[in-house]
DNA sequence: GTGAAAGTTGAACCATGTTTCAACTTATTG
DNA sequence: CAATAAGTTGAAACATGGTTCAACTTTCAC
């Protein structure tokens, strides 16, 4: 969760950012408690109480920091949205091979989600919460993906014709890969998962 | 919208199917009324008072043919993936050729999409307020993809190997498709879409 | 140390919206 | 044309939970 990561000044809303130790431990525990409580329960069925007794503040300490339970909701989306690409991100960009990088990043992707279930919860739920950061985080990853599919491309690691069209087929299969075998499922060692997925990727389905 | 289709008994909770066919036109008022509702402003933002003043019946009315407003929910679920599944299978069906069926299919399933944005809302919104109807779609949905795919292979029209990952790639695929060029915009003509992605389907990434 | 700033507290306020119900109207059946 | 079943109505009961606020405690700078 975000109990190890450092608490950014974007993460709330202007005027409220924490200016001592004491405040930046308090928001870290709300921050860890909301992602907890929105994994298990999704948004409407957490409440502020409930977050607050699970991170042993006061009611009125949420207020403090957050304008709004929609307004910490935003910065969890953001905050997972982030932490995906940076997880997956490197490993895919270390792999001087294009297809070999893609069966690595999706072993990865899939170990990542099978220790952060809560990612599918809060990123799904944000189509409904909060849509623009919906948009924004399959927009940033599809154009993240893109732009490394045709650098590969130029230098002749794949097909020529790469487009948005196959960046967006490619994130889709991997987020449905990450749905059923990270979240719903663990029957599979997810590197055999990637390397089945990048063999369908790299020759197609034809015999 | 379901306008147009029958209302069956599975429909509503027992001993709430409606006898006369006053009760079935009212019936079909909510269920329409719901559909729009919940596709225009998701399930809590959508309030059981809405549905009924968009139906144009008494609020009290509601509860003669659903337990809850969770229950209607659930109806409307069951009855929007049976559309997909009846508006596409037969398509991708007629095809002799596994993979040009892919292609159709792809098509009409955009086509589809982009005359029934409400879909996406409520089927992605059944992952938090009705987990095992989500679920369900997706497995069923998967499940007959699969053996399609399964079907195709032993006619010796695509590769051998074809597995539960497979399916999964594929039905993440598409659907990521109709959230970008269904949902998200128009910008693109279907066909179009679906012969790139039918491409990449086919022959993979690879030079 | 002292005063100001930062942070904490939880009861009370408030808005929203689901569900119930008893009186009423319309349809069906023999 | 009863008598009964089916369907309709909307006000009121009920439940939930987000947000405010004024009194209080801790921290920090000088």
């Amino acid at each position: 969760m975000s109990a190890e990561r450092g608490i950014s000044a974007t993460m709330t809303p202007a005027g409220k950012t924490p200016r001592t130790e004491r405040g930046r431990k308090t928001l870290r525990l709300l921050l860890d408690a909301a992602a907890a409580e929105f994994g298990e329960k999704g948004f409407h069925e957490s409440s502020v109480v409930s977050i607050t007794q699970r991170a042993g503040v006061a009611l009125g300490s949420f207020y403090t920091y957050f304008d709004s339970k929609d307004s910490l909701f935003r910065a969890l989306v953001r905050d997972m949205s982030a932490q995906v690409r940076h997880t997956v991100g490197p490993v895919m960009a270390a792999e001087p091979n294009r297809l070999e990088g893609e069966r690595k990043g999706l072993a990865k992707f899939l170990e990542f989600v099978r220790e952060h279930k809560e990612l599918y919860r809060i990123i799904d739920e944000a189509e409904f919460v909060d849509p623009p950061s919906y948009r924004a985080h399959y927009e940033d990853t599809v154009n993240g993906y893109l732009k490394s599919l045709k650098d590969a491309a130029a230098q002749g690691q794949l097909r020529e014709d790469v487009e948005e069209v196959h960046a967006w087929a490619i994130v889709g299969m991997n987020v449905f890969l990450g749905l059923r075998f990270g979240v719903l499922g663990n029957d599979r060692d997810v590197t055999d998962v990637a390397n089945v997925a990048a063999d369908l990727l790299t020759n197609g389905l034809k015999r």
